[in-house]
DNA sequence: TCGCATACCTAATTTTATGATGTATATAAG
DNA sequence: CTTATATACATCATAAAATTAGGTATGCGA
């Protein structure tokens, strides 16, 4: 219960993995595992409604392409507009986090 | 648009501002809005009902006080279940930081 | 008395999240 | 060759939550 958190963090967790390179799915998958050393969590249900959302949204582009491994998979890709809105996602982040750090310092007179 | 990350910030937010004292829902607006500088602007429609999920849930307990102000205020303060709560919280944000600030390194061949 | 800040709230619609499935291929194990 | 597992995509139905819009009431200053 409560995911929220980690749900709300897709969008940027998604455009952030897709700064450097493209990606696909299953592999945003593995690596948001991996990242968070299994802290975080997302289902396939999650994740592809918002890739899909977000190509919708034109933050990321998709084009099928087969791998080396000869299978079918859709690679997704920062747009221009996308790696704007990354930089949004990340002040936004950056400043709820400042908050969070204002109100966990040890100080007790502050808050 | 997009503010999903903004409400998904609002259960550890609230139990992070009452983790020193008890507050109430209007300032607790107010303390947000100062701490974030403006970032994040919380409606009231958003704030109330996931103040009554959370008393619901049991992490917050209230009271109606009249301030001294002689206005009467439903004051919320944190259970010792909201406590642990929040320290799950305090985890899953600074994991999720984490992945974050991994992915936000200069460094482009670790990507 | 008018307006504004304080202080609480809900109802209706839209949007998201969740758990359960569904499809298909490559590869390794038996 | 058959079975299991990992890879890879997806949707559907239900449950939960977010958003817009509105509603009530008091204290205080102009």
């Amino acid at each position: 219960m409560s995911k929220t958190l980690i749900a709300a963090s897709a969008r940027p967790m998604v455009l952030s993995l897709l700064l450097n390179e493209e990606s696909y799915g299953y592999r945003i998958l593995q690596d948001v595992m991996s990242l968070s050393g299994g802290t975080i969590d997302w289902s396939e249900a999650l994740l592809y409604p918002v890739l899909h959302r977000m190509e919708n949204e034109g933050v990321i582009r998709s084009r099928w392409r087969i791998s080396e491994e000869k299978r079918m998979r859709k690679y997704y890709a920062l747009t221009d507009f996308g790696r704007r809105e990354l930089e949004v996602e990340k002040e936004r982040w950056l400043s709820i986090h400042g908050a969070f750090l204002r109100l966990w310092a040890p100080a007790e007179g502050s808050e």
